[in-house]
DNA sequence: GTCATCTGAAAATGAGCATTGTCAAATTCT
DNA sequence: AGAATTTGACAATGCTCATTTTCAGATGAC
């Protein structure tokens, strides 16, 4: 019945909860990008993120429901890079809007090589719900691809071509090259990474299809 | 202490443990490309195969065994049609050499969609030996490419880049393509997806690289 | 100071399998 | 036919968690 609580160690409710909150997402991410999903149990986030699993339930309807918030705030991210770089190169010729865009994508993944191990391998079929929000994540990528290049079609910019078709290969072709990247030890300069993503993204999205 | 046993059923014990196997086999592309490893339980596939739990362990020694084997399959069938193809085209050019072996490689993908979903999505992060098992089979695949590109290379057709690069974003576009359209109805016919793929794998791997 | 609330740790519960063992019926061999 | 082997169904075991509950101590409100 209680309604709601009272301040405690000088936090209020919400506080406290955000803590343990931001501990958990933290640690999964260490333990997920690490060990893998399937090896990673509750009592384990826990333990080592120092959450009893009280409060964990408190917080989280069940395990999966950890793994979706940290995958949302890993795509949010993204995706809100990839909107700041489309305004910050607005009018810009699209052959520098889309490095920038899939660079701007990226920057987590290329970063923190356990975002990229959670965002381009542990998502997949890790379960059908998660499976869903995977491909309902892209298809939002595959529209915003398919908007921008049509407009530079428009433009006159480029030649027209089967969107959906040219996205699906950048994402997939993007996403198993920086997990080879993140993984592999020594690995070229990642300005060097970057300079080849680039090309690739042109060479996909802009230069001439064949045909 | 039973050397090795009779015949029964008309079989000998090689031919039924054979047949067993192979209705395992036929269950797990099921039940793994339609569920998903995760949703796949030993009791559920032997019940479907009509194969008891007590036979089941006298042929593997674990779950995860049984999707190796069925991986090890699907993997060897279709570098067996890769390479029987780079045999038949031996000689010609890298333009036709190349699109003939990735659609080599994709038939039974394209054929059945579980093929696809195990190939391309079951099988990433089910577990550590398993994905172990994808990247070292990925990089022969790397390797192969690597070393017909340079082929080619030296005989003036192509110019020369960074195979590994190109070889990884090849596999990655195609498997997500691939994959998008194994699951996606109503979808293009086959023909016309395969005269895409067949020009992506030409892009990626014989125009002139940027730069 | 006293009582209600909050906390972390740990124990308790329970489900879902993977894996092993049992056994009666079917088949083969001699 | 009779002994030995093989089979398939199913019960039994045990383990790994996910999820819930307990509880003694810490803290805050008044």
């Amino acid at each position: 019945m209680a309604q709601e609580g009272r301040s405690y160690g000088g936090r209020t409710p919400e506080e406290r909860d955000a803590e343990r909150r931001r501990r958990l997402l933290e640690t999964a991410k260490e333990i997920i990008g690490t060990k893998g999903y399937a090896a990673t149990t509750i009592p384990g986030v826990c333990a080592a993120s120092k959450v009893s699993t009280r409060h964990f339930y408190e917080i989280y309807p069940g395990k999966e429901d950890l793994f979706v918030d940290l995958y949302d705030r890993i795509t949010a991210d993204s995706y809100a890079r990839v909107a700041t770089s489309l305004e910050a190169t607005a009018g810009k010729p699209i052959f520098e809007r889309v490095p920038a865009a899939v660079l701007a994508y990226l920057d987590p993944m290329l970063k923190d090589p356990r975002v990229a191990r959670i965002a381009f391998v542990e998502i997949m079929g890790a379960s059908p719900r998660i499976e869903k929000l995977r491909l309902d994540y892209r298809e939002t990528l595959v529209e915003i691809v398919g908007t921008e290049c049509s407009a530079s079609v428009g433009r006159g910019e480029i030649l027209d071509r089967d969107w959906r078709f040219a996205a699906l290969a950048l994402v997939g072709a993007v996403t198993a090259i920086v997990y080879d990247w993140a993984l592999h030890q020594p690995r070229s300069s990642r300005e060097a990474l970057e300079a080849q993503l680039a090309d690739l993204a042109l060479v996909l999205l802009t230069s001439d299809p064949p045909g």
